[in-house]
DNA sequence: ACTTGCTTTGGAAACGTATCCATCGAGTCC
DNA sequence: GGACTCGATGGATACGTTTCCAAAGCAAGT
């Protein structure tokens, strides 16, 4: 059994690792199990005297079924505890499994936790089940699934796509195509909705404020997510021509990963130029902490703005100025959109964008030191 | 269109707020749609001159089927796109879905993030599909939420239980018993395996650090959730009396709610009483954010330490000191026992415990003021 | 009273897969 | 060389639901 390897991991702690497994004190019911099997609609119909397709009809709350009839299967049905089989209901053709499937990033960051959090409350709030899957950069590893999940016959999907390409969808779902909304990033050429927020407007925001406090030398830093600050560094660019001040492209550092670490190195490097910069605008939370990392340890006082907000950016020693979205609402926008899709209405292709603002807290009204 | 109405909302904002639907660039294809319907297995067959069964079993990998037979289905399943419908599949009795359900809190909270991820990372790899459902608090919308799984016949289920009652799942399930994890609090009565922290001894270090700095005056903020931080209490109040410290009741104090704002004023009541605490112990990672609040707009400086980790916390003014769970860890251990209890190994009921540790970084380490 | 039309009802087919069972072919043993 | 065995293969059935279609019940109109 492999969890007795996992469960030895981490046995260097120093206490109470009694990862103990004792068995047996309330042990399952063998195979054979209990008495009554899952009831169908079968039963149902059978205990009320009636046809299949009369609880069907009551089940499905389609009307034509006399009131004394209906009265009697529904009692049928709570004596029974039956509960519709949603497989079986999925295999008819026509049928949508009540179920989307919903594509993101990492977890682990707040604003995918976030978007699930909401995407879910949406979906579930009109008996849609949402599958999660998790997909890092690859590719690959995302198609497939995808490919997965058009194999569990969903109804639709919610896809905080990567930079691959999603033609291939159209291909994949055969006769009708699968409704798709696309989140924070448009996709490129596949049929679907989008909810993207105004990443540009973000940017120019985010640097005209550092500028309008008498920055100059404003570095930017960009993570490798192509669409989204790929947009917050157009933004950049245009507040900085707008105030006429030129762009030193050594203060412009596209990142090769976008890790924390990645942004803190980066951040260094940047303090440890001939003429630094004096205000670091951060495309995306993660660099925004690295930044802050890297801007802490360092002797000078540097401003800052994020990009997306989160829990605690008011706490720190220099709360965080920020440039906030609403996830949720883009999350709860898109997963709308598409129930609609599902449902039929909203026939033409759609695209959303919302807007953001600015918070200011304190990081990014820091101004240049004299000279 | 009811998203008409979302767009609107929050239309207060400064800039930007262009929320604007442009339709029509890109249409979709009508419902009728473009040609090839999804493949099956019977066109499979066809294609590959082969009958239904032989397909059925070289996709399962059954043996018995003559190599160049088999490679022969393997063309046409390439060549056609097909892939198994598992709707289908899952119908068939005997057969689950490859899909299990995870039930858990807020995912706003890191800690049911991670959780998540990790569940997530472990049942996809072993081609598992994961159904998220995210409750809050009622179980009422609990147990429907879970009957809903059923009816969607998961194979089996992970659950962060609320405090409510489980025993209906065994109803619930007929004939054999749906597996069942519980992770980070062990349910009341229901069958099921569980995996949680050692929370007791994580209040127990918690508290024994604190005194071992000196403290007598330690309070500790104890959320509602009954059971883990009712046993990080049980360590509290064990530690206290291992030091043979007296505990005041005054400073055990059980929040209402759990949330930060709670814990702020919670903690504001407590530095105001006549002999205030020196030292809080938070039982939960919201709770000593609002603690940390509290604490930072006092005059004076009171040790903290927290519970569960969470990123940043080496980042605040004083740096905080917490005991360090691993829900990855817990997430995936529990993942993979529900997965061994599916595959029909891990025949007994199991009871993990995982470990915790205590992280130093400063503000549990503050000395209380002589006297 | 018999037809007409409408509502309510039931039977049966179909969705795509896994599996039982029968069949078929080839190789083996006597 | 023929019966027998065993592996490979195909046909048919079942899973639980929805829906098409037909039948039956019933009221109203002629």
């Amino acid at each position: 059994m492999r969890l007795h390897v996992e469960a030895g991991r981490g046995a260097t702690r120093k206490e109470a690792d009694v990862a103990e497994a004792f068995a047996g004190d309330d042990a399952y019911p063998g195979p054979e199990g209990r008495a009554g099997a899952v009831p169908t609609m079968r039963d149902v119909a059978e205990r009320a005297g009636v046809g299949l397709a009369t609880v069907s009809r009551v089940v499905n709350e389609l009307g034509s079924v006399r009131p004394a009839t209906a009265e009697r299967v529904r009692t049928a049905i709570v004596e029974l505890g039956f509960q519709r089989n949603e497989v079986a209901r999925a295999l008819r053709p026509g049928q949508h499994s009540r179920t989307i499937g919903l594509l993101l990033g990492d977890l682990t960051n707040p604003f995918y936790a976030t978007l699930a959090k909401a995407a879910v409350a949406v979906a579930n709030a009109a008996r849609f089940a949402v599958v999660l899957s998790t997909v890092d950069e690859d590719p690959e590893v995302e198609q497939q699934a995808i490919r997965e999940l058009v194999g569990r016959r969903v109804a639709g999907l919610v896809i905080v796509p990567d930079q691959g390409d999603y033609r291939f969808l159209l291909e994949e779902t055969g006769r009708r195509p699968l409704p798709v909304v696309f989140v924070d990033r448009p996709s490129a050429g596949a049929p679907g909705d989008s909810v993207v927020l105004d990443n540009e407007a973000g940017g120019r925001m985010a640097t005209a404020h550092l500028l309008g406090h008498g920055h100059r030398r404003v570095a930017v830093l960009v993570a490798p997510s192509y669409y989204t600050t790929g947009r917050r560094l157009r933004g950049y660019r245009r507040a900085m021509r707008d105030a006429d001040v030129p762009v030193d492209e050594r203060l412009v550092v596209t990142l090769r990963q976008g890790t924390p670490e990645d942004a803190e190195a980066a951040t260094r490097s940047l303090l440890a130029l001939a003429e630094p910069p004096t205000a670091v605008f951060c495309t995306t939370g993660f660099l925004a902490e690295g930044a802050i990392r890297a801007v802490g340890a360092a002797s000078r006082s540097v401003a800052l703005v994020g990009f997306d907000d989160f829990p605690l950016a008011d706490l720190l020693p220099v709360p965080l100025t920020v440039v906030a979205t609403d996830p949720e609402r883009m999350a709860e926008t898109a997963t709308e959109l598409l129930l609609a899709r599902i449902d039929g209405s909203a026939a033409t292709s759609t695209r959303l964008v919302l807007p953001v603002r600015l918070v200011e807290r304190g990081s990014g009204e820091i101004r240049p030191p004299a000279g």
